[in-house]
Formats: C-alpha cells, structure tokens, sequence
DNA sequence: CTTATAATAATAAATTTTCGCAACCTCGAA
DNA sequence: TTCGAGGTTGCGAAAATTTATTATTATAAG
C-alpha cells in the first residue's frame, strides 16, 4: 500500500494492534482511550505512535475520524459510511444503519450552485437507557 | 438575563464590540480571528476574553459554535438553525438556506428507540468559485 | 542475509482554550 | 447622583490535545 508521496506504508506491530483495537469495540474511543487498551498489549508504546497510525489508517480509509469539538478526535473502525446518534446524557454515540439520505446533497447542490462530494450528518437526542427523564 | 446559576449577565463594551463583529460578517471565524479584528477598535483586550464572551454568547443562544475538528472552533453570529457548505478547495464556509429535514429525525427515532433532540448536518464540496479544477 | 528506509520511543514543542487573581466596571438601589 | 455588590477584564500561567524532532530499531524487498 502506497501513500499519496508514492511511499510505502509498512504493517508494524503496533499499527496491527491499533487497527485490531479500534475494530473490536463499538465505542467510538478517543485517542488516548486506544493509547491504553493498546498499552495492554505492548506496554511500551508511545502516544505519539498511536496519533501516527491513526492518521494513516484514516488516509487509508481503515477508519474514520469524528470531530465532536470538545477539543479532541473520536475514531470508528467502521469505516463504511454511516450517521451518529449523540446521546446527550450519557455521551454515547451509537451507529446509525439507516441508509444515507443522497437527495440531500442534490437538492443542496442546485440550490447553491455548489458541487457536493459528501455530507456529514449527526444527531443528538437521548438513548434507550436514558429515555426516562 | 440570568445563567444556569441564576448569575446576572452585563453588558460590556467588550462583549458588545465581540457580538458586533460576529453579526456583521458572513464568514465563519475562528476565535482568532474575531480576536483580532476587535482589537482594532478595542486595542488591549484580551484572548480570554474573547473566548469568555464567545462562550456566554454561546450559551445566551446569540451565536452558534462550530467545531470542524481541525483542533479549533469557528463561530457564527447567525443564530437560527441551518445548515453549511464547506468548500474543501478554499475553504469558505456557505450557509444554506435549505429547510431542516426534520422526517429524518423521526425515521431515525423510529429505527433506533431513541428520542432525537436535534442533528447537524455538514454538506463538503466545491463552491462556484472552485468549480472549475 | 543485506540493505534501504519507514516506523518507533521519547521528548520537546505547537496550538487552542481555560484558569486564577487583583484591579476594574456595570447596574440596580438608595 | 452616589454607592457598592459582584460580575468582568487583562495578564500570565496552565491544561489538554496533537504534531514535530531525532537517534535508534525493525520491516520488507532483493
């Protein structure tokens, strides 16, 4: 696998583990939450190679990267396209499976005169287990 | 007009000038930038303020906090509810006109037993400016 | 097995935002 | 108009997250 600079990426113990990581939880964790489950496996392993790899996995396409504002990055190692539910109780997000709404981007795209690539869309609201309030 | 802690906002020279800049552009800034344009008419003031004021203004439902995850904020000072358009050649930030799709909150509320308060909603593309590449 | 070089650990540094505090200013009451 | 409680400011330090640097190590091609 090569990079946009024609470079070879090459799999290393602890891009493996991060990816296997990521890939094994629903929770859309933090990177420093993926720093200490990672930790488990290779004791040694420095934060600043966790940031690394989960820069090129995104650039890869492996995962995706959510930007919630609170000043960090969340990661999702599902890396199809998909919506967020926010619970704003207990902070949850949880995956969205409903298909994407593409008419959107149409309908903004002759509207504005733009060309639209891609949308984001993310909901807010309370979940399952905090309805009762 | 009270806060969450029944504390009695005021009005400041400095709050005011903050608020002003924000309703009088249609870019959507960084605290930076809103810091550095306040300065020329209010030369000594300061960083924290800016953020103190951009944060109660937040709060006070004057202006919107937008977080696109490159580490900082942008703000807008158009408070009602829409959408935005970002240009990933140039950067600009759009706002759209388009009416919320509030069915998808139901469809979502439907599929997934949750009660949806809100969403938001990114649209990424060219603008008619960039087109052309 | 050798070798070129990508990746790592450790640490410093950059960036954005928040905090603590003494001095100051706002606004309602007298 | 004056007064005063307490919200606000400016400034510097501090947080918190993420990126850059560098010598060393480890991957993968030949």
């Amino acid at each position: 696998m090569k990079n946009v600079d024609g470079v070879k990426y090459r799999m290393t113990k602890q891009k493996r583990v991060i990816l296997e990581v990521l890939k094994n939880t629903k929770s859309h964790p933090t990177a420093d939450w993926v720093y200490d489950k990672v930790r488990k496996k290779i004791p040694n392993i420095s934060l600043g190679t966790v940031y690394r790899n989960l820069n090129i996995l995104k650039n890869q396409g492996e995962i995706l990267e959510l930007s919630y504002g609170k000043g960090f990055s969340r990661f999702d190692g599902n890396a199809s396209r998909h919506y967020h539910f926010t619970c704003e109780h207990c902070g949850r997000i949880l995956d969205i499976e409903t298909p994407e709404f593409m008419e959107m981007e149409h309908e903004v795209a002759r509207q504005m005169g733009v060309k639209v690539a891609r949308h984001r869309l993310e909901f807010y609201g309370s979940c399952p287990d905090c309805m009762t309030d």
